[in-house]
DNA sequence: AGCGAGCCCTGTATGC
DNA sequence: TGCATACAGGGCTCGC
């Protein structure tokens, strides 16, 4: 569930539930061996701390303040993130813990270990580390266009691009290019302008929306992909099936109907 | 530059 | 029921 939409929701978790807080403990959870986490030096140094701020760059989380120390979180394919308290017990697949005064709690969960969590100065070192683009939610039509050119390539895996554009991963992607009726392999110099801003405004509206519902997929638009994503399942949008390709390596649902690839 | 392949690790769904 | 296989929403590295 991890792009932008998910990880907003997973941040405002820790806003709603986690901040203001002073941190007692950040403990290790189950079955870490594979999972990249913070070493013992590195959790101490949140103790005493609190969390103020929780800000989201693209699929990248991070909480912290502006004196203390910054987490960095990164769900990889399947992470997530829960506040709760101690007497719920810790959820399944929690790989770290941090405890607060009293019986708050938050997990970093991670039953496919794709994901990280660590200790950063602040957020900006690491974004820049990472060469990540802009939020794509910080993008104006302008913007958004000035980050697909240059390209040559798929507009799918541009959009995927997290160097272009931070926050859109194969999810939105897809839904994005079957919203605006594009095919996910079409090449970046084949698009219009009016293609251009058409992304853009579709992918700021499923995102927005997304984000609207807390990243519930059930209370998106029953015409969306979302909720099709198998093949041979109906399109919303004209009389064609859902169709698989890989694009760029990933699987790509989409309806060869109304998404054509220019010639 | 951009693409495909391979890889990280594990849960779930499917087919036999 | 058991077992094998394919697949999953991310991202990194390598070689062409």
């Amino acid at each position: 569930m991890p792009e932008l939409p998910e990880v907003e929701a997973y941040g405002r978790r820790i806003k709603d539930g986690a901040l203001h807080r002073t941190i007692e403990t950040v403990t290790l959870g189950n079955d870490t061996k594979h999972v990249e986490l913070p070493g013992p030096e590195d959790r101490a140094r949140f103790e005493g701390h609190q969390f103020t701020e929780v800000r989201r760059h693209g699929k990248y989380l991070f909480a912290g303040s502006a004196t203390g120390p910054w987490m960095a979180l990164h769900m990889g394919m399947a992470g997530s993130v829960r506040v709760y308290d101690a007497e719920d017990g810790n959820p399944d697949y929690a790989r770290l813990i941090v405890a607060f005064e009293g019986s708050r709690r938050m997990a970093f969960r991670d039953p496919r270990k794709f994901g990280w969590v660590k200790y950063v100065d602040t957020p900006e070192t690491e974004i820049e580390a990472r060469e990540l683009g802009p939020d794509a939610l910080d993008l104006d039509a302008d913007g958004f266009a000035n980050r697909l050119e240059g390209g040559r390539g798929a507009i799918k895996s541009a959009l995927m691009d997290q160097s272009r554009l931070a926050g859109i991963g194969n999810l939105w992607a897809d839904e994005t290019l079957y919203q605006t009726g594009i095919h996910p392999a079409t090449k970046i110099p084949e698009l219009s302008r009016d293609d251009i801003s058409g992304l853009h405004k579709a992918s700021d509206r499923i995102l927005r929306g997304v984000c609207d519902v807390d990243a519930h997929y059930r209370e998106l638009p029953d015409a969306w992909l979302i909720h099709r994503r198998e093949e041979g399942y109906a399109c919303t949008r004209c009389d064609g099936s859902i169709a698989r390709i890989k694009v760029g390596g990933r699987s790509s649902y989409f309806c060869p109907k109304h998404q054509v690839e220019a010639a």
